[in-house]
DNA sequence: AATTTACGAAACGGGACCGTTGCGTATCGG
DNA sequence: CCGATACGCAACGGTCCCGTTTCGTAAATT
């Protein structure tokens, strides 16, 4: 029995290609983020894509929707770190961060799975809110609510609307807003009016 | 030469049945309502759904994109009439409009379409927007404009931003938010908050 | 009645993918 | 070197859908 350095016995035989499963992965993001649906990616597409036969595929995931899963799962969803410091400054943090990610393939895959996948998919959507939406969702939250507690904001403040009311603009201007990238100070102008009201300041 | 009552000569032969026309219609409608992409969607399918042979619908559309765009322009858009009395009551009853939709099929094929079929159909995209999209963005704009002429709204307030941010929020209800059918005051609550904001009032 | 067109159903050849298999080659452990 | 496994590639039979054609029937005009 030989032991690896890990500690798991090495099979014997040619190992399976790392490069290879790399490619198959980032050829499937690639599909996604250019607008295929899940339910139109072909196994053939991708492994013309990667440069790969379709046994290498069949060979790591014996489904479409696994793969897909695996792939979503290599999208790392680093938060931005609040400063904690303002709620103005985190609620413009989170915000912006999702301003950027609307710009690259990432956030491109995230917005197209999130929008055209949600259902007939029900495993890839599971592991999709783990991993994209709730971590978002939980820090949305905290900092509204220590607002409320410190008394940043109103505090009879409905915080699922508020948060319903900061993802959805975003999540608008990536979908329906201008062209190309959104504006930087974007974040910002959205948390300034949602903060203030539209309303004129009472006399 | 016979003419007809409307003035426009009848040809020979049997008439194109109108229940097969409206029948092809609705199924189309219903299979998009369903969370069928219009790339999924197949005539097949939709012959089926139709009880009718693909003839009868080859006949009348030469390709899948024509049908949907016909089937989408059966869908009326009633935008609901504005008291136009003060900026809250009607934006609430606009955003009520969105609300109620998104409860019925017209509603979740508009839904459907906007999200995932944007891209990769100009035509359809073009058509859908003009029927779906821009008599809402226009009524909204027009409430928002009033309000800031009349002093209900801040004179600084940037328009645009404030349409995304009440038409993101519906929309992110639509789709993100509770199961089921959208709480009846969702609409007022959005307004109410929005046009207040977050913060607490000055002392 | 004769003609003309539409109808639903079925079948066609063609293409895209499916998931599998066989092939010759490459890369590992022993 | 040898056995084992992975590789890319090509081919397979099968399914779904395409857009077209044919067929027998139905509904209109003349």
């Amino acid at each position: 029995m030989t032991i690896q350095g890990t500690g798991t016995a090495r099979p014997a035989g040619r190992p399976r290609s790392e490069k290879a499963e790399k490619a198959i992965i980032e050829a499937t993001l690639d599909l996604i983020a250019e607008g295929m649906g899940v339910s139109e990616l072909s196994i053939e597409a991708i492994a013309s894509r990667a440069g790969v036969g379709k046994t290498t595929i069949y060979r790591r995931w014996s489904n479409k929707e696994d793969l897909v899963v695996d792939a979503l799962a290599t999208l790392k969803a680093p938060l931005p770190p609040l400063a904690g410091v303002s709620v103005r400054d985190d609620l413009i943090t989170l915000l912006d961060a999702m301003r950027a990610e609307s710009g690259n393939r990432r956030g491109r895959c995230v917005m197209n799975i999130a929008m055209s996948e949600a259902d007939r998919h029900p495993r890839l959507l599971e592991r999709f809110v783990e991993r994209a939406v709730e971590p978002r969702r939980r820090a949305l939250r905290e900092v509204l609510e220590r607002g409320v507690a410190t008394g940043e904001l109103r505090p009879d403040l409905d915080v699922t609307l508020a948060m319903a009311i900061l993802s959805g603009t975003m999540m608008w201007q990536s979908k329906w807003g201008p062209a190309g990238d959104l504006p930087e100070d974007l974040a910002e102008r959205v948390v300034d009016v949602v903060l203030a009201g539209m309303a004129p300041p009472a006399p």
